[in-house]
Order: structure tokens, then sequence, then C-alpha cells
DNA sequence: AATTTATTTAATCATTTGATTAAAATTTTT
DNA sequence: AAAAATTTTAATCAAATGATTAAATAAATT
């Protein structure tokens, strides 16, 4: 709620460490309690997450959290917003490229996205669930719609649409199918790796086949001739 | 983790009272607690779910909670179940039945699915979240793979492969791109609905657009001939 | 109607859990 | 080395939360 008034006091608070030349927080433990907040968080989600678990797991007392943190909230706010700007950055330089086709990004994408999920599958999960408790769309209204909206990609499918290479439906199915194809198999692999008996090596091995298949069925099933 | 052993404790108590033709239990309060337990797990998860809040909305005391279903972690195991099992006796019809073909399996599986998410659209979340970190695959084991991996939808789908009207990959890869096209965008509902600029309605809307769509494309995606 | 059984509640317990405080240890600066 | 600033810890608090108990009320049975 207070995030972003909470983010500016950080960000006040680290500039004038510097403006001070006081000496800086010690970088080494600060992360190792984000990376293991960031493990538990994202493998438990928020309510399930306890702090003396994340002291724990960082090899600190629960007191040094909250000295650096402040509270559970913030901390989490914190981890929430930065696996958010890095799902975001990872694929806005792919949207904007103007130089590859829609074909070429719907492969790029699809490769970059399997990878980066296969190793941390637990992330979208996490995304999805906690983006439906906090309403913290702000963060998301003040980035991922812009950023997605105004892409070269937006625009191309859309230049698709309008030369009936693509059929005129609302370009949201589009980006339904896609993200449907790539994320799930991530978000409900128990179920799957149990209905088709997988161990993680063999359900990686799928992920890796759909890297070549996801960009042929879009094209099989939306794009109209070539 | 006592579950089974809870179950049968439960079946043999209701039906000892059957029995002795003692007074049943007053369904009508029993059934408000669980309608209330299951809306608010469902909506929140098991973690961030309190007693309270359900016997709050239950418009009961919280102590009649712990009477009726002796812990938050064994009324959290029945809903569960319930809804695992009418997740699933929703589809068995449809995948056995035997004088269907696979196309209208698809069609009919598709739209049943849609119709009911969009009646329950935190039902495929909470499923998906829970599994994760509860290791009740024995239900999982027991039930839904048996029940998908001999129905008559698969056999479909083998000699599908077999005859070389699909190419021949890995089943799973089916099942993924079914799940992932009908349940993603109610898991991603919130993202999407923020970059398409949809409420409630136009997202009801685009799904039953997807109702036609989604065979059409699972069909010239997968389907070879026809 | 009397008695037994079932249902419901108010009050309370015990544990968990996020957070704080004051002091100790460490590092940095002078 | 002394002083100041910082990092870290042990101990503790306060609120939240799952669960219980004993008593009151209602319903069913005899």
């Amino acid at each position: 709620m207070y995030f972003y008034l909470y983010l500016c006091l950080v960000n006040l608070f680290i500039f004038m460490k510097g403006m001070e030349s006081k000496p800086a927080i010690d970088p080494s433990t600060e992360e190792k309690i984000k990376n293991a907040a960031r493990i538990i968080f994202t493998r438990k989600g928020y309510a399930a997450t306890r702090t003396r678990d994340i002291a724990q797991a960082a090899g600190i007392n629960l007191a040094l959290l909250n000295y650096y943190f402040r509270s559970k909230e913030k901390l989490f706010d914190l981890i929430m917003m930065e696996s958010m700007q890095e799902f975001i950055q990872s694929i806005s330089g792919v949207l904007n490229n103007e130089s590859t086709s829609l074909e070429n990004k719907i492969q790029i994408l699809t490769s970059n996205y399997i990878d980066m999920l296969t190793l941390q599958p637990d992330l979208p999960l996490f995304v999805l669930s906690e983006l439906r408790s906090h309403p913290q769309d702000l963060m998301l209204k003040l980035n991922f719609k812009e950023k997605l909206m105004r892409s070269y990609f937006f625009i191309q499918i859309q230049e698709a649409i309008k030369t009936g290479k693509i059929a005129p439906i609302h370009p949201l199915h589009f980006v339904m199918n896609i993200m449907g194809m790539i994320i799930f198999p991530f978000v409900g692999s128990p179920i799957l790796k149990n209905i088709g008996d997988l161990d993680q090596e063999a359900f990686n091995e799928i992920m890796q086949q759909r890297k070549i298949l996801i960009p042929k069925w879009i094209q099989a099933m939306m794009l109209k001739g070539n």
C-alpha cells in the first residue's frame, strides 16, 4: 500500500548515505537476506512464509532482517518489485526489437521464456498468486501494460490483423495463447509430471521440445499464409 | 497427512450415526461452514485463511467450526477433496464417452470447462497453488492420473498419433496446450484484464469467444487433415 | 414432563509470529 | 589507540490465531 512512499524513502536513504560518504550498507548481508527471502517467498507465498525461516536460511538473526528491511511486508514488496522488473526486463528487449519479424519474436520469446522458467519454475505461480490478493496493480498498471501495449510487438500484431495475416480477433487471444502454452506447463507441473510419469529431467526435456513446437503451433493456428 | 485415516473415521462416524438412528448432524449448519470455507480457502489459500473469518462468514462461532471439523487442516482437506472430485467428475464423463470423436470431445470439454471456470474463476489457482505445497498427490495419483490415462480420450489421442492424424509427439503436449489455453486466462485474469482494459463482463465475453476458437486452434495446430 | 443427546456460545489457553529494545561485538573514522 | 558509527545478537513484547473447555440452550427420546 505504502509501497511507493517506501521506495522513495529507501532511495533517499541510500542516496543520502552515498552523499555523506558514510559506510554503505554491507551488500553481502543484505543480499544474503534478500536471496533467502526471494527463494522462500517464491516457493511458499507471502502468507505461508515465516520471517524466522528467512532469517535462518540467510544464516542471520531475526532482528537483523527487520533492521535491514523494517518489516516482512516491505521486504516482500521489494522482492516482488524486483521479480516483476526482472520479468518485464527480460521480455522488453525482445518485444521492442524493430528488426525482427513477428514470427521471429515469437520464436525468441518462447525460447527465452522457457529457459528462464526452467531455472525459476516457481516464479509464475508466485507472481500470479500474489497478484490476486495484493492490489499492487500500481506496479502493473504503470509498467507492464504500457510496456506491452506500446511495444513494437503489439504494433506488429495489429498490422498483421489489418493485412489479414491474423484473423480479426481480439489481440488478447494472442497473448493468452502464447502465455498459456508457455507458462501453464510450469504452473501445472506437479499434475503434469504426475499424469505423464515424468521426473524433473524428462519434464525439462518436454519443455525443450516446446521451444521448437510452440512457434510452429502459433503459426499454424493464428497466422494465415506463409 | 493423516487424511485418509481421517476420512475413514468420518465415514465410520456418519455410518454409525445412521445405523444407530441417532439424529444426524444438522446439514444446514455443517453446509454453511463448508460453503464459507470453500469460498475463503479458494480465494485466499490455506495459509492466508483465518478460521475466524470462516466462522464469521458462516455466521457461527469459532468453536463450532472446530466442533464440526476438528481442525483447520481437516476442514481444508475435506474442501480440497471435494473440489478435486468435482473437478474430475465434471470432465470424467466427457473423456470416457465412446460415441464422440476426438474433435467433438475437445469442443465439449472446452465449452464445459470455460462455463465452469467462469462460475468459479478462483478454483484453478487455488488447486495449483495448494497442490505445490501439500504433497497430497495421494489423491492425485489415485484418481486423476488413472482417470485420464485410462480414458477413452487418451486412447483416441494415441490412435490419432498412430494413424498420423496427430504428429508423433508426447501426448502430454496435447494436454498442456488444451489446459493452457483454457485455464491460463483465468489464472492470469488480473494481468490480462489490466493489459486489455477489460472489465469482468468484457473478459467473460472473450472467454465465450474462446469456446469456439480453441477447438479450431487445436485442430489447426495439432490435427492433420480434416 | 423428564431425561438424554446434540448444538451453540463465551471465555480462555497456548503457540506462533512479526516486531522491538537494549546491549554486545565489530568496523570505521579521527 | 580512542571515539564514533555500524552491525549483530539475545531476550522479550504484543498481537494474531488455532484450539479447548465448561456451561448454556435447543432438540430428540423415553
